[in-house]
DNA sequence: TATAACATTACAGTTAGATGGAAGGTAAAG
DNA sequence: CTTTACCTTCCATCTAACTGTAATGTTATA
C-alpha cells in the first residue's frame, strides 16, 4: 500500500504521514523494491489512532507516550489512565477559561448600541482592570 | 517612563512591550536625550488596552483593529460589535468541540478499569471510527 | 514515446506570540 | 572608580504541528 493509498485511507496527508515518521511517532514501514514506502495494515491502524488521539485533542507528545502504552502488552492501565485524566482536566481548565472569555463578551455586546455612535462600551472597558464595560455583571 | 516601569505597570515583560512596538501594534514612544524609550499615561493606557483584548482571547491581528477602532473618533461601534460577536462565536464553537471531547474522554475513563492489567478501552477506542470504547455513551 | 501523476529526499518556511542572547551604551549606588 | 542594573539594537531561537519547494526518480496513461 503506497503512501497516497494510505493518505486516503485516513484523511492524513501524504506530508503529515512522512512528517510522522520523521519525528519518530510512526515506525518506518517496509519499502518496495523502487523504494516507496509500504504500508501494512498495522500501519494504517497506527496512523488511525494516531488520529484519534489528535483529535481528542492530545499533542503529539501525548500521543507518543500512548503509542508506547498501546504496544506495550505489559502496560498497566492505569498509566493510560492518568494521562486521559490529567488530559481532561487541562480541558475542563480550558472551557472555563473559555466560558469565562465568552460571558464577559457577551455583557459587552450587550452593552453596546451597535450603532454608527462612536462611543464604544466594549472598547471602553478594555481600559479597565476588570475588562467589563458593564454597571453590574449579571450573570 | 522607562520601559522597566511600564513593564511592572502593566505586568507586560519589557521584551514583550518592544515585541508589540515591532510590530506596529504599540505606536512608537517618545524618546529620552539618552536614546531610552520615555512612555507617557496614554502608551500605558494602550498596553492595557492591548493586554484586555488578549485576555478576552483576541488574536493581535484582531487587537490592532480593535485599536485602530478605538483611536478612530469616527468609528462605528457597530463594526467593534461586530468583530465581537464573530470572536464569541469562535469562543463557542471551540468550547463546544472541547466539551466533546471531555465528554468523550470521560466516557472512556470511566469504562477504564485502571488498574494492572494491559487491556484498556481507552486505547482500544483509539482504532475506532468514533473513538469511544463504550458499548454507549450515556449522556 | 511523451507526459502527467505519482514517489523520494532534504531543506526551508509557516503561524502566533513571544523569548533569549550577544554586543554595547548609560546610570545609579557604594 | 567600579560594579551592578539598567537601556539599546539586532539576530536567533522556541513551541507545535505541519506545509512548501526543489531536484530527482518511477509508473501509469494517451
Amino acid at each position: 500500500m503506497n503512501i497516497s493509498k494510505v493518505s486516503k485511507l485516513t484523511g492524513i496527508s501524504a506530508k503529515t504521514i512522512r512528517y510522522y515518521e520523521s519525528i519518530d511517532l510512526m515506525p518506518e514501514p517496509a519499502r518496495a523494491d523502487n523504494g516507496y514506502r509500504d504500508y501494512c495494515e498495522r500501519d494504517v491502524e497506527i496512523l488511525r489512532f494516531i488520529q484519534s488521539a489528535r483529535k481528542m485533542g492530545f499533542p503529539l507528545k501525548d500521543v507518543g507516550n500512548l503509542l508506547e502504552l498501546w504496544q506495550d502488552k505489559n502496560r498497566a492501565s492505569r498509566d493510560v489512565r492518568e494521562l486521559a485524566k490529567r488530559h481532561i482536566d487541562e480541558v475542563e481548565n480550558r472551557i472555563k477559561e473559555l466560558e469565562g472569555i465568552r460571558d464577559t463578551l457577551k455583557n459587552l455586546v450587550d452593552c453596546c448600541h451597535g450603532d454608527d455612535r462612536p462611543d464604544c462600551p466594549i472598547l471602553n472597558s478594555f481600559l479597565k482592570e476588570d475588562s467589563c464595560g458593564c454597571a453590574e455583571t449579571t450573570e
